[in-house]
DNA sequence: TGTACATCAGTGAACGCGCGTTCACTGATGTAC
DNA sequence: TGTACATCAGTGAACGCGCGTTCACTGATGTAC
């Protein structure tokens, strides 16, 4: 018989990363509100002090599952960009549906990632650092669609902000349930990302 | 003399306005997290329970105060529109620009409006419909535009949601300083907001 | 290979705090007569 | 016009709760010899 592993109780092993998980888990069940330091620990079944170890306080902890959102967030425009399943649309506009994706799929992660300013501290630099290679996604799209001839020679910075914005905002409305057609049925989330990117694209202008 | 009005300690006269101004206040000064019911009461000069004869709870109060910022959202972009330094650009453009300014003057308080799903009670409804007030705007100025030849003749909703997801991201963003240009010193978030609403106008296709 | 020991990731009890909410009350107001 | 009284918007003390954080501790781990 082989001499299995028995993980140890005691020593968890890798508390910090079970911690960002449990965190994660408890975004998508309970909501932002429910994500405290208490019931993450609880959640990941260790002791209200045990996350101290690893994390100096609250924010910091939220900062670093912030980070883990970030990085799932490219990892969802990364897919969406390669997802045969939308190959009729650009990039641009699957690089969209990407982040709706992400935004639909974990509401209260996308608001944690976005509850409040800027703060001191490393685990806030890295999550805006998740955050900004993000962004660079975004802009590497753009880059390629003005080489692929597809897109205007506008300033890039200034059109990957404008298509961030659009995006954002609207995955906000959409996990707000603030847009009548969506919440009536009429109209389908990522129908209302692509028509979005679409009019980006072509302009509102007679 | 004239017998002047001395207010009554005792009875307020009009509690209610007088708590969702001083959530407004607070919200301005102190942010967020910091407006709770006992620091409005506070603010307000009353007791903790004295906002349960107008509230029935603590989310009521703060949907009351997120009414009135949607009313405060509608002024400000009535107010943009028409205003004669914006008169170089097009009116959704100085819409854009009123949106934004309310939300750089009160980042806080559109972040209440927009924190979190809809909810039940007449409080929420009445928020619900402030917001629905202040998006009619928007289309209004769209229809408008139509009408003047300016706007080319693309679903209205489909525009007004993506103008108005544009301006929102955009607002959200800065307010979270989110922006590295903007960060940085290198572009004016009203600079941002003309130039994002620009692009929406022109188009980036090539 | 076996033992002593330093390390340090965990425990669990405790803390003070501010929160939302309740309840019996108080006193200013306005109306009926 | 003056008085009795019903109304109801306020008080203020109290409640239970869950929070973030601390602290002395415990016990599993891995290393030195």
């Amino acid at each position: 018989m082989a001499a299995v592993k028995r993980p140890s109780t005691y020593h968890h092993g890798n508390l910090r990363a079970a911690l960002i998980g449990a965190g994660v888990k408890l975004l998508a069940r309970k909501g932002l509100a429910a994500m405290t330091l208490r019931a993450v620990a609880a959640q990941a079944g260790v002791s209200p002090a045990a996350p101290y170890r690893h994390f100096e306080n609250v924010a910091a902890l939220a900062a670093a599952i912030a980070e883990e959102g970030f990085g799932r967030l490219r990892e969802a425009m990364a897919a969406a960009l390669a997802d045969p399943a939308l190959k009729r649309l650009s990039p641009l506009e699957r690089t969209g549906c990407g982040y709706a994706r992400f935004a639909l799929a974990n509401p209260d992660h996308l608001r944690l990632m976005f509850a409040g300013p800027r703060q001191e501290g490393p685990e806030h630099a890295a999550a805006a650092a998740a955050g900004e290679r993000a962004f660079a996604l975004l802009v590497e799209v753009i880059e390629q669609g003005k080489k692929d001839g597809l897109v205007r020679q506008v300033p890039t910075p200034a059109l990957a902000v404008a298509a961030w914005a659009l995006i954002h905002g609207l995955s906000l409305l959409l996990v707000g349930d603030q847009l009548e057609p969506v919440r009536s049925g009429a109209v389908a989330p990522e129908a209302l990302v692509v028509s979005s990117v679409k009019l980006l694209r072509e302009g509102w202008a007679a």
